[in-house]
DNA sequence: GATACTGTACCGTCCGGTCGGTACAGTCAG
DNA sequence: CTGACTGTACCGACCGGACGGTACAGTATC
């Protein structure tokens, strides 16, 4: 009967480690303490400190693509272009997931040479979505400006009000959406 | 005789710890070593790890002053606007400081709650800089996108080459110069 | 001899990881 | 039904090393 909310619940801990004390911060015995249960008790699902980082950032990618498909359904599909498709992600993601990004900041902080998956996998899809439709540059600057929101929320840099980050990336997805459809 | 470029080649070893091991592996006996002096020594200059941190913020600010006064100045500050003035900041910064930002990551990881002051700091330029002139939404754009790539090279996404960069960089100076200077 | 700096030795704590053990649920021969 | 056995989940004591920080003696320069 092996219980998946468990692991789960593990994984939220050690997000909320690194959101509130700071990725140095993320130890064994901090993790354990707030998933409620022993140091032993944690190395149990998690044997080393590596396997933990991994299984975060693998939550991260896996909850980043269940967005996307939210995104895709929730669009229609029909005329989605992938770009208005990133950006509603990544806003959404902001929103409602903003903690699972702790995992880039911890895996960065504890062994960045973690990140190289992520990185490939992202590269890959930046590249099929900015080189499909539209002028590069355009789009590039839409791309980063929502990648750029996200990462200012993840540091906590709060330059925006909730109002004022809503109607900004509603300006990015209209933008998007001339970008692509008028060539 | 205060030897200036001690604390300096300190603070730039710390930069290199962060940068090849992560934030987390920030520790004086590390930086000590990169800096080629004693454990004793470096707690000499920074008697605290608290202090070598806040000394690391402030030396990024500093520096990003000083960028900032150098673009300025290479402009000939006739109508260049705060915006085009930030992101050609920040360009020169990724480009030639990048390792200074290593200050915000260490920051972050290690004691987050010393980041309010940069973060006030920021705070009052962004909005001065997008309040001034031209439509919100769209100077907020280009700003945020300067950011991201910013963030996106701190982070070693690394999703552009040097020459994509290097073009919308161009691009984002470009439109702000026409978002500002036709209303 | 004062100032600026460096090194050595050390302390108490914390960290990642190991290990022996416990509780319990299920299984299956007798 | 029972007793022997297995696998899963978990606990908590412990180890060796690393960590932040202290104390202090030594050196080199003015």
């Amino acid at each position: 009967m092996p219980r998946v909310s468990c692991r789960e619940s593990i994984l939220a801990a050690a997000e909320t480690v690194v959101i509130e004390a700071g990725a140095a911060h993320l130890t064994l015995e901090a993790v354990a303490e707030r998933a409620g249960l022993s140091k032993g008790g944690l190395i149990y699902h998690f044997p080393t400190k590596e396997s933990l980082l991994e299984a975060m950032v693998a939550r991260m990618a896996e909850r980043f693509e269940q967005e996307r498909e939210r995104v895709r359904r929730q669009l229609g599909d029909r005329n989605a272009s992938d770009l208005v498709v990133e950006i509603l992600t990544l806003q959404g993601y902001s929103r409602d997931h903003h903690r699972l990004s702790a995992a880039l900041l911890a895996v960065v902080a504890n062994k960045p040479e973690l990140i190289g998956g992520t990185r490939a996998e992202l590269r890959k899809r930046f590249h099929r979505r900015l080189t499909s439709r539209g002028d590069f540059n355009p789009c590039a600057v839409l791309f980063f400006a929502a990648l750029g929101l996200h990462f200012h929320d993840l540091l906590n840099l709060s330059l925006l009000s909730r109002k004022q980050r809503g109607e900004l990336y509603r300006h990015l997805v209209n933008e998007a959406r001339k970008e692509v459809e008028s060539p």
